[in-house]
DNA sequence: TTGTCCTATATGTACTACATATAACCAAAT
DNA sequence: ATTTGGTTATATGTAGTACATATAGGACAA
């Protein structure tokens, strides 16, 4: 027990490797010179030896750097500066299974705000096109089996955020599908608000912004509920 | 100016080097055994053998597993999965100076949604001593410079986030700051919409959550007709 | 401008070697 | 029985060498 409490005070000591500083003087180096993308950068063997290290750790520190897009490897060439994915990262560290409980309800929550928020973002955007679509697969929902259902859930919610025209905040939701579903099959719960995906289409085609949220409010209700 | 449409269209083609392939491999290897945080990998030579690649190849894929936080590697006893911090690899990577424009758009209403969807959150979770608090800061904002205005409006903004208990939330919105500060900073317009920052803290005390939605709807307003 | 060949060179990969921290084990001590 | 202390085997951390390979860039030709 008061090996816990100790825990919590003395935070376990984390040596850092080479790699690790040199992944951090790089990224300084980067920004110190201001480079855009595009702009070359110095050679490994030059990195290694300016920073006195081993070729091996300038390319570990490299190789992370590569990963999150900020910069690309030519061969001859050298390298380059690019512009990072941002989301990329993020999907590779988005498993339900390896995060703890706290962030996964954090995320959970951040769902909800994003869906909340996204109102205004479709109001201004919405076409009439989009709601077609949208109508079309509210509508084929009836009579259908729970497989389906999640299936068309995720279609509908996605739809929305599909139609903010935002391509980030869709990707970002893609990406927090997995969790989303993880949670709410741990809680199992089978939910569903006064208003379904056919209401919130009704209030997209004849209703006001502020309809539509408190429509999505009661859609979520249950999930709200159970904070 | 045809060239760059091009790159639109076409993108380069990546060959994957090994240590890309690797770290696929050992990430699918982790899913397929579903460890679990705090059990145990094999060692470096014992991957690198099993994949028919030199050390050095997987020590750079498990450089990047070890920068997401994924895994923690430790002398003699080998490798553990870790429960990774999933904004550790967002902030590196979130540096508006190296992010694209239409990126840039992107994460900017990505905050403008997030502040939107906050009021379902705040309303379920603030107390006395966070109004008092939010107030305070308001309160601060009389008759003070720009320079002092900017900080405060952090300040205001990043309270709210506070109150919604949110700790991954709080963290996102700080670190979504910098590019909102360098869009905003870009647009120039000093935008400060009908309801400013005391109106709000008035509606957090009094309002209804359908009034304190529609206060920051008008507080963010110069910022959605911009849109 | 386009196509072909050539070459220098930076990255990609492999291998060896050794320093170093430390998990695991055992022994002594309280 | 639990703590303390010393020892050792071992996996990681780092350095260095070597070579394959793709290719940017130049020269030249059509």
């Amino acid at each position: 027990m008061a090996i816990n409490d100790l825990k919590k005070d003395l935070a376990p000591i984390t040596s850092n490797t080479m790699a690790d500083i040199v992944e951090v003087r790089i990224r300084e180096y980067l920004k110190r010179m201001s480079l855009k993308p595009g702009d070359s950068l110095p050679k490994e063997t030059d990195l290694a030896e300016a920073l006195g290290v081993s070729r091996n750790v300038v390319r570990e520190a490299l190789s992370r750097l590569r990963m999150l897009g900020m910069v690309e490897t030519r061969k001859r060439k050298g390298m380059v500066l690019a512009s990072p994915d941002i989301l990329q990262a993020f999907e590779r560290v988005l498993d339900p299974l390896i995060i703890d409980d706290a962030t996964l309800k954090d995320i959970f929550e951040l769902r909800l705000v994003l869906e909340m928020g996204l109102a205004d973002l479709l109001y201004a955007r919405k076409t009439d096109k989009d709601i077609e679509e949208l109508e079309a697969i509210a509508n084929s929902e009836i009579d259908k089996d729970k497989f389906f259902l999640i299936k068309n859930e995720i279609a509908f919610h996605g739809k929305l955020y599909e139609m903010t025209g935002n391509t980030t905040l869709r990707r970002f939701q893609i990406m927090l599908m997995p969790v989303f579903a993880y949670v709410t099959a741990l809680v199992d719960k089978p939910k569903s608000g006064k208003i379904d995906h056919r209401g919130l289409v009704d209030i997209l085609k004849n209703g006001t912004k502020e309809n539509f949220k408190k429509g999505m409010y009661e859609h979520l209700r249950p999930h709200f509920d159970h904070l």
